[in-house]
DNA sequence: TTATTATGGATATTACAGGTCTGTAATTAA
DNA sequence: TTAATTACAGACCTGTAATATCCATAATAA
């Protein structure tokens, strides 16, 4: 149950280039020291990016990735759900169990969403787990983290003159 | 992304130890019949419940599990922690790189929580983003499900009758 | 004591994250 | 046009974790 490292990979490239929007773009060498990662393996998740309409990439020289749309209309769902996939994060393993037969009976079938079969009550609830999840997530850009550096920098800077 | 089946198997144990809570406990062979699962398997996941005080285990003749506290008092949150484990869902890789140099600058270490180092901006909206997870998933008891069954079952028969 | 039941260790198997390498295509500068 | 640069796509490797099985052992009740 953990992010995998690609999604933090992605967060950070995007901040990146979010950063320095002003210039043209940024080459996936520049991208790959900055990140402290290989070009190999970055170059690999900035194409799920691209594919995904995150970011434009231009070849050639002077070539590199720069955002496709403003930071602020990029959301840390979006980012995830391109890395991870789309496929949520909980499914029921046998809806055909004794178990659910049992505790759903014969489950009422205009149920919430009338899902594929009778719908388990666990996985109900972890779905309602990971719209908590997916809220929070959307509610949170690109720009969101970019403002919040600039807010600490400045707070920080003025009087932590530790020299 | 994804949940283990492993927790899958766990909630549905303990839904159905809940569920017949007057019989004093219930064997492997029953629970592992009733999931769908492999008895060798099953016994990994109980022990793991044991041993974090979820469930009690006893051997020998006429042995078995039972909850060892009351249902309302399982959460889903609990259950997960001692399956998936207890590490946060995402870490950021590496905290040094030049990344963090430019945007936290010298991440005024007064911060929040005085994690190790200096603090990711990135990790901590994924933080922000688990929290609201947990809350949700704290929210809801393994009683809270059996009430929803319940609740089901008699609203569903009393014109369901399909014959 | 004996049958029963859970426990723990060892071991296989599989899937996937993480990562490298190579050749290809596109673009620009010369 | 050519050459250098850069992104792109695919094949491939590797270590690790999830899933799962099997067996020997310990504990318990009848």
């Amino acid at each position: 149950m953990q992010f995998s490292k690609s999604t933090d990979y992605a967060l950070h490239a995007l901040l990146h280039l979010g950063n320095s929007e002003r210039h043209n773009n940024v080459g996936i060498k520049e991208l790959a020291v900055t990140l402290g990662v290989s070009e190999s393996y970055l170059s690999k998740i900035m194409s799920k990016l691209r594919q995904d309409g995150i970011v434009r990439a231009v070849p050639g020289v002077n070539g590199g990735y720069e955002l496709a749309k403003p930071a602020d209309q990029i959301t840390f769902l979006d980012v995830i759900q391109v890395i991870e996939g789309r496929q949520q994060m909980f499914e029921c393993s046998n809806t055909n169990s004794q178990q659910h037969q049992l505790l759903a009976d014969e489950g009422t079938d205009q149920g919430h969403q009338a899902r594929r079969g009778s719908e388990c009550l666990v996985e109900k609830v972890m779905y309602g787990a990971e719209q908590q999840l997916h809220q929070y997530l959307q509610a949170h850009t690109i720009q969101t983290v970019i403002d919040e550096a600039l807010k600490r920098n400045c707070s920080g800077n003025h009087d932590k003159n530790k020299k």
